[in-house]
DNA sequence: GTTTAATGGGTAT
DNA sequence: TACCCCTTAAACT
């Protein structure tokens, strides 16, 4: 399930479950005890995800490194409020990581990685990521950066888009969809994409990538993004505002009180899902909805591409 | 009951 | 390019 949108969904997620707090923390299938056992009863300082990695800031400067890979699941769930408390339910599977308080649990399994590590290894670990489109207007996240990389390398457009140290965030289905949205060939060389043909996909994934943090699924054909775009219009200024700005992510719940809460939180919460439906990726076979040719699809660099041969023909 | 695929990515060859 | 890791559920036999 993750691509940028889903760890940038998490790391609010976890904030508003455990920020401020100190969660038991444990490792249920024992492949993390050690680490869990130093982190069990720390105060929570903060959540915050770059491209596909997140960090858990906890006191005195220990920070767990969670990268979920392609088949890792964080669950976060309240299983009881303050006024009705309920015993704390059992894990299921192989929980590698529990975070668990009072009200909240949260339970890892499959990640590629968990690891305790230092400010200065995060650091190295930022320094390896492109700009994030749902940090867009932030220092370093700028589409510039990418572009200078596209300039001087030999690879198509398709393979720099998922390339994490060129732009973070994005994984195999934006690629396959975002690459249809704009009719680009993804075979393109990634030299030859005009910057200005460049700037509008960048455009668009901030978009795309923030629309999914909000809904808490990958969007992408236009009607379903209208309706999406009209629920959070609905939500009033301040989701709005910050969805505006590309950076729905970044609001900052903490210290809102219930009724506040109530007003700002957006109606996916409530549980509106879109139907899975996207115009290419897995559609292999099948007409394409704008032209009718069949999809294709191909393996590149270990991925399963989908594009339509028609209408992303040289550009 | 066994195999496969999945929105990732590192390392070896 | 191949192989490895992580886990689960759906699709096979």
């Amino acid at each position: 399930m993750p691509e940028g949108h889903t760890i940038h969904r998490l790391a609010l997620t976890l904030e508003r479950a455990f920020g401020g707090t100190r969660p038991e923390v444990s490792s249920p299938q024992g492949r993390f005890a050690d680490g869990a056992a130093l982190l069990d009863g720390r105060l929570l300082e903060r959540a915050e995800a770059w491209g596909k990695h997140l960090f858990l800031t906890f006191e005195g400067d220990r920070i767990l490194h969670i990268h979920l890979g392609l088949i890792g699941i964080f669950d976060v769930t309240q299983y009881a409020s303050p006024t009705s408390p309920q015993p704390l339910p059992p894990p299921v599977g192989a929980v590698r990581v529990r975070l668990a308080s009072a009200t909240h649990v949260a339970d890892l399994r499959g990640a590629m990685i968990v690891d305790l590590i230092t400010p200065e290894q995060q650091d190295a670990v930022l320094t390896r990521l492109g700009p994030d489109p749902l940090r867009a207007g932030t220092d370093g996240n700028e589409p510039e950066r990418a572009l200078a990389v596209m300039a001087r390398t030999g690879r198509t457009f398709a393979e720099v888009l998922m390339d994490q140290s060129v732009l973070a965030g994005v994984g195999n289905l934006y690629r396959c969809e975002v690459l249809f949205r704009h009719r680009v060939d993804p075979f393109r060389p990634a030299k030859q994409i005009r910057p200005q043909t460049f700037h509008t996909v960048w455009d668009d994934l901030v978009d795309l990538l923030s629309i999914g943090v909000a809904f808490g699924q990958i969007i992408t054909m236009d009607d379903q993004l209208d309706q999406a775009r009209e629920i959070i219009a609905g939500q009033g200024e301040q989701a709005s505002d910050a969805y505006r700005s590309g950076r729905l992510t970044l609001v900052d719940w903490r210290g809102a009180d219930e009724a506040e809460l109530g007003q700002r939180r957006p109606a996916y919460e409530e549980g509106s899902a879109f139907p899975r439906e996207f115009y290419v990726y897995q559609r292999d076979g099948q007409a394409c909805y704008t032209c009718g040719s069949r999809i294709r699809t191909q393996v590149l660099a270990g991925r399963n591409l989908f594009w339509c041969g028609r209408c992303q023909r040289r550009r």
